[in-house]
DNA sequence: ACTTTCATTTCGCTC
DNA sequence: GAGCGAAGTGAAAGT
């Protein structure tokens, strides 16, 4: 990686077109070929940038920025205060835990705690119009579609609901029961949702992953 | 700014946890207080990072940042090869051409791309659940409700479908057809659009811009 | 301050 | 590789 503190101005023209007037910032060289230009403010996103792969030219005073699809990054150097070059190797990843993902399938391995008797059919049980999160069976053998989210908004009853509409269509899944679950749910959303006849089921995680502790130092 | 390279690992806290491995990062931080940990690869998202306002307490071998809501990240440093500052100041920003807004403005400067004959009678055409994009009239003289959207996914379906079913309450403009116009439109959106007999439009930006250019060209 | 919407979204997964 | 949904989405604009 290498580090360039910089006055410079930067042109982008791709997608869009951008413009940055001449002033200080950090330039990040990575490995990778991709590039970054930060201000010392407004975090996280810098304020102009190539993604790999990209290829740099450097002239004097002037580095051309280019990737596949033709879009370029033009950054004009006036004047260099910093340049350094640091080795960094390859990164061992970031791990998450805490996303709706884990919640989905801790959900997947206890169908349960949504309902008495229900039983897993398949996660991302795939529709014309994208995968329903979870589908289960009831105890009577009718089907059940799960929306899972980790904060249960409008949005997410909308989504259940387009499933909803779609496999019951279905004559051999119909009637599909619909089940919205959450860590939280607000109140709108509870009441579209029993609004329109789906139930509404909030999930403790810390709860999911205690059940699913005592089941394995059970052995 | 600070700029330090260090061999370290980091572990989140908050609205999810998340743990970086010990391996040599930068840490860029930034002089509103927030930090950025970044690898020699990627994109321009950090592994992890703190946005502002935040406090960083620094001890020996263990930095640890906070915000508002109690969220922590544990930066635990091995070995620093890496440390110096610099001078920024404030950025003068950045000048952006091309996005939504500009994709509105032309289609309303050409409503014929759209469909044969149609007259513009206003953008962002209020309504009591938020304005249209663009209200038209067809060759016919009907009204008809145009949503315009960069990419088009199903949330932009749903919001002219909202629109449509409120302006089709109004004796005075219904009926009100809807297009969906948008450079790419989603399979998803496209099947749930047009079951909702709504026309699906993909419009060229550079084309757009090309006639334009063109027509000034002309005089 | 809160809400809504856009984004050069990025990222990860499934088909 | 394309397509879709989630994200510690972030960031900006309107209310």
């Amino acid at each position: 990686m290498r580090l360039v503190v910089a006055r410079c101005s930067v042109d982008y023209v791709g997608r869009l077109t951008a413009h940055l007037p001449l002033a200080p910032r950090l330039l990040m060289l990575k490995a990778d070929g991709s590039i970054l230009v930060h201000a010392d403010g407004g975090s996280y996103k810098p304020l102009n940038w190539m993604t790999p792969p990209c290829t740099i030219q450097e002239a004097e005073g002037r580095w051309t920025v280019t990737n596949k699809a033709g879009e370029q990054l033009i950054i004009t150097i006036e004047e260099i205060t910093h340049d350094s070059s640091h080795e960094l190797g390859v990164d061992p990843g970031l791990r998450k835990d805490g996303v709706e993902a884990h919640l989905q399938e801790l959900l997947a391995e206890q169908p349960g705690v949504i309902g008495d008797g229900y039983t897993l059919v398949r996660r991302e049980f795939p529709t014309a119009i994208g995968p329903v999160d979870l589908m289960c069976r009831d105890s009577g053998g009718g089907s059940v579609a799960i929306e899972v989210k980790r904060r249960g908004e409008i949005d997410g009853v909308e989504q259940l609901t387009r499933y909803l509409e779609l496999l019951n269509r279905d004559p051999l899944l119909a009637p599909v029961q619909g089940v919205f679950a959450a860590q939280v749910i607000k109140p709108q959303a509870r009441v579209l949702a029993e609004d329109r006849g789906i139930r509404c089921v909030t999930v403790d995680y810390d709860a999911l992953r205690g059940v699913e502790k005592d089941e394995l130092t059970l052995f």
